[in-house]
DNA sequence: ACTCCGATTGTT
DNA sequence: ACAATCGGAGTA
């Protein structure tokens, strides 16, 4: 258990940094996230890591949020057995699925129920959220998609082009 | 069928 | 700076 501390937003096929911008649209692998909300969208990623999104978007708009970094509240210890003994604290999307045992069993999951909720956390000073550009992305990397908490252990990197307020 | 390469991470 | 590692996506 624990409190998600980054994030990124990803757009539908508008979004060229998004999965859901294939020349074909939906694909087999994106079609979770052409479905309604409250989703798990799972995909394998240098076909090492997985990484999990959340579906946000309303029945076939195709956006969602990647969970980028947790801060563990309690199950440390199951979280560094799944992570080889190495550090519970999963900072980064791949590190972070690994430590709560998500893998592309969970595709299409829905997170209202075992084996992976998602809960309501609750609110947090405008200060203490910062924003800044997508993490890994190769176009339109520069888009103000990343929320993460100031200060919090399971934040993957303090980047250079961060500001504060809403996106543009 | 075949090539290219990625919303990453760990090592050199 | 680079390797690990593989299936999705695009081209044919």
């Amino acid at each position: 258990m624990g409190v998600i501390v980054e994030t990124e937003a990803y757009g539908g096929p508008e979004d060229p940094a998004s999965h859901a911008a294939t020349v074909s649209g939906r694909t087999k692998r994106n079609a979770v996230m052409f479905g309604p909300s409250g989703y798990a969208y799972v995909y394998r990623i240098y076909g090492i890591h997985w990484c999990m999104n959340v579906v946000t978007g309303l029945d076939g708009q195709a956006q969602a949020v990647l969970i980028r970094g947790l801060d563990p509240l309690d199950g440390e210890d199951v979280m560094r057995e799944r992570r080889g003994g190495r550090d519970p604290i999963a900072t980064g999307p791949g590190r972070l699925s690994q430590a709560i045992g998500v893998t592309g069993a969970l595709q299409g999951h829905r997170l209202t129920s075992p084996p992976l909720t998602l809960e309501p956390g609750w609110p947090l000073s405008e200060q203490a959220i910062r924003i800044s550009g997508r993490i890994g992305v190769r176009t339109a990397a520069d888009r103000p998609y990343r929320f993460y908490v100031h200060g919090a252990r399971g934040v993957s990197r303090h980047p250079v082009n961060c500001y504060r307020g809403p996106p543009a």
